[in-house]
DNA sequence: AGGGAATATGTACTTTTTACACATTGATTT
DNA sequence: AAATCAATGTGTAAAAAGTACATATTCCCT
């Protein structure tokens, strides 16, 4: 089939398993490449350090590792967030896998895209190291590899969401006003939205819980703070 | 890191690329399966074929196989399918990738899914193999490897996209009257919808050419044929 | 010629979306 | 203490989209 074809078993996991295939097989690494997006500034950002290849210096990249050979997709993503920002539990989707053949400059690495919503101003957020960085969406042009392409993929899959289902509230934190909210949203659409009619719009999902508390340290009149209401009790549509 | 770890180096693309990686590395098998959607008899039905593991024996699979070393992820997805049914240029689209350690008995194998839309009586389709089954998807109760939740994960994709883009239509043969094509609407949706508003509302969509011809051959009042309106001249919404 | 079976079509009602303006609150300045 | 500033909180009318529903028409078949 292919001069590069390597001959090796696959790895085994049980006894019961070890009616190996025998053929010879391509085998290459598979590696999963973590979109983590935050908001600060009114500005939606994602969590980016500078790529360690000769190929790509002076170039940024998004935060990968090879998945292990006992480690699922998820729990690669999930590792990889917990290293670089101390953080477990954070909402995280798999957005697709990308394989073109000559995406790796060092050899053949399919990649799976996953992308992440934090609030960046989380108590536990801790970066691993101080190259990493906290870049706006808005003003990356180019970016190692073929991450332009998988953070342009999951910024569109994180958009369509966020028209569907309340994933954008991650990015905030616990309490917020429903201006910032509306700010997020507006970060995430790229257009202004009438504040009479989000607020219509919003309440009528059934998302939010009244806190009865106010916004403090703001310069003009505070507004009300809501959380999250939790998944297991929205309000169902259709 | 793994006493299962591989030892060896990256497939080499390029000879710029032979920079190699020397670290240790695993590396793993990757496929890609197929979930070959057709319609027939008012049924979604889906394209499945005997397991040949001894593991899953009387049981079916989806249609898949391992992507070679220069094989890009959807060049692996159109060999697959016009190997299995003789077709090109099928519509298609990745869902997602699977990759839990313990998906396949044989070994770690990574895999991702393609869904394609098919008019199972195309001319040119010519299946490979007469053990080659075209299974109505709401009778699958089971299926080898992780494979039902392939194809439910398909399933849910597809029907996701039939409400927001025009992909149902690669289902049907080019010409189609507005009850073939409710028929189908109804079947992936899985309830009976009202004649006067889907027409109206298709219509409204402006994704039909109404191409002055009549049904033939049935036993009643024939109706009208169109066909998809090409992409390109959409009228755009949004 | 009559009966059967499916096509083609419109209107009233409800729900959702959009556009739009003013009084209120609390902090800050004078 | 009063005036100013900046943002909060709220309702209504119009337009658009979605839903429910019935009758006359066409072609095939016998």
């Amino acid at each position: 089939m292919n001069a590069e074809l390597k001959t090796q078993t696959l790895p085994m996991k049980t006894a019961a398993a070890e009616k190996k295939i025998h053929k010879d097989y391509f085998h290459a690494a598979v590696s999963v490449d973590c979109v983590i997006f935050g908001y600060e500034d009114r500005k939606l950002k994602v969590l980016v350090m500078p790529s360690d290849l000769e190929e790509f210096k002076n170039l940024f990249s998004l935060l990968g590792d090879l998945v292990g050979p006992h480690e699922d997709l998820q729990s690669a993503s999930q590792r990889i967030l917990k290293e670089r920002t101390g953080l477990d539990g954070v909402y995280m989707e798999q957005v697709q896998a990308f394989g073109d053949t000559d995406r790796h400059p060092s050899g053949r690495v399919f990649t799976v895209a996953y992308y992440s919503l934090l609030n960046i101003k989380h108590d536990g957020l801790q970066l691993s190291n101080p190259l990493l960085k906290w870049m706006p969406v808005y003003e990356i042009k180019q970016l190692a590899f073929d991450h332009k392409l998988i953070l342009d993929t999951s910024l569109a899959k994180l958009r369509h969401m966020s028209m569907e289902t309340p994933v954008l509230f991650h990015l905030l934190p616990e309490k917020f006003s429903l201006r910032e909210l509306q700010e997020l949203y507006e970060a995430i659409q790229g257009q202004e939205l009438d504040r009479r009619n989000f607020r219509k719009k919003i309440s009528n999902k059934g998302w939010l819980v009244d806190l009865k508390e106010m916004e403090k340290d703001v310069s003009h009149r505070p507004g009300k703070l809501y959380r999250l209401q939790f998944a297991e009790t929205f309000p169902q549509k259709h």
